[in-house]
DNA sequence: CACGAGACCTGTTCGC
DNA sequence: TGCGAACAGGTCTCGT
């Protein structure tokens, strides 16, 4: 479930004590069973459990997909890739069938992260620029502006909808908001990053920010068995509509594959023909 | 630099 | 009803 809005959401109800327990910043982990090995990319699960025990919660944080819980010493980031959550359950609760790694805490309660599919990763280190040192500006953050992400498309050749799916580029966008963000910007997924006209870059700009912060406003967006909760998946204008009438034209929603994922797009609205050059 | 394919995983839904 | 194929919110690596 995890785009950027999705990670905030859960953020803040960790942080606001709504998500299964109290509030984490103030908490201690006193450990860390590791239940899939591969989980922990660094330290080594055997270290990482050790390390991060005795550990004050100093604050949570994100960094584009990335979840951030700040400790007296280290930082864990933890990334939730295709079916990764977070959540807090009393800390005599028997360990399910999906969890990967479990933290408990000084309260009473655990630290859970559960993930299906077991993408989910994480790393607990003193210093997290070396991984999140890589990625593109933060979408929301003032420094992003229409004509930073102007310029830096016009240093591109590359297909729009792959370019934003880049976290290097810019940092949160997954496939549902980056189909959104393109319908609404009227532009279609193919286009190429250098041919995008200032215009064009300033409704691309407005898109991007007007989702995700729909998306936050809404608590993320949820459509499978994965994640409840959110409701911006009936805010839906394209992304899961493949064959259902474009809301603003009225034609299909067309369904197409892009860089190996599902890509939806109104074919009217969002033509790959150069635009109103002359018009 | 850009692109496509294959991996990594499990669960659900679709089509016959 | 059953069963395999296709598909899923992400990212990494490798070959061209």
């Amino acid at each position: 479930m995890p785009e950027l809005p999705e990670v905030e959401t859960i953020r803040r109800a960790l942080e606001n004590g709504k998500r299964g327990g109290p509030p984490l910043p103030g908490q201690t982990i006193t450990g860390a069973h590791i239940l899939w090995p591969r989980t922990a990319i660094e330290p080594k699960p055997v270290v990482l459990a050790h390390r991060i025990g005795g550990q004050k919660i100093r604050a949570l944080g994100r960094r584009g997909k990335y979840f951030l819980v700040y400790l007296s010493r280290d930082v864990l980031l933890i990334h939730l890739r295709m079916s990764g959550d977070l959540y807090l359950v009393p800390s005599n609760y028997q360990i399910q069938r999906h969890q990967r790694a479990v933290f408990p805490l000084s309260s009473g309660y655990s630290l859970v992260f559960e993930d299906a599919r077991k993408f989910g990763r994480m790393w607990l280190l003193s210093d997290p620029t070396p991984i999140l040192g890589k990625l593109g500006p933060e979408p929301l953050e003032a420094a992003f502006t229409a004509e930073a992400l102007w310029a830096a498309l016009q240093k591109r050749r590359r297909q729009l909808k792959p370019l934003l799916l880049d976290q290097t580029f810019l940092a949160g966008l997954g496939n549902i908001y980056t189909d959104e963000a393109l319908h609404r910007a009227r532009l279609h997924p193919l286009r190429i990053a250098n041919t995008i006209s200032r215009q064009e870059a300033d409704a691309l700009w407005q898109s991007i920010r007007f989702v995700l912060r729909e998306g936050i406003r809404q608590n993320g967006a949820s459509i499978d068995w994965v994640y409840r909760g959110g409701g911006f998946q009936n805010t839906f204008q394209v992304y899961a509509r493949a064959g259902q009438p474009c809301y603003t034209c009225g034609t299909p929603v067309e369904r197409i594959v892009v860089g190996q994922r599902g890509t939806h797009l109104c074919p009217h609205c969002q033509s790959l023909e150069s635009l109103p050059e002359n018009s």
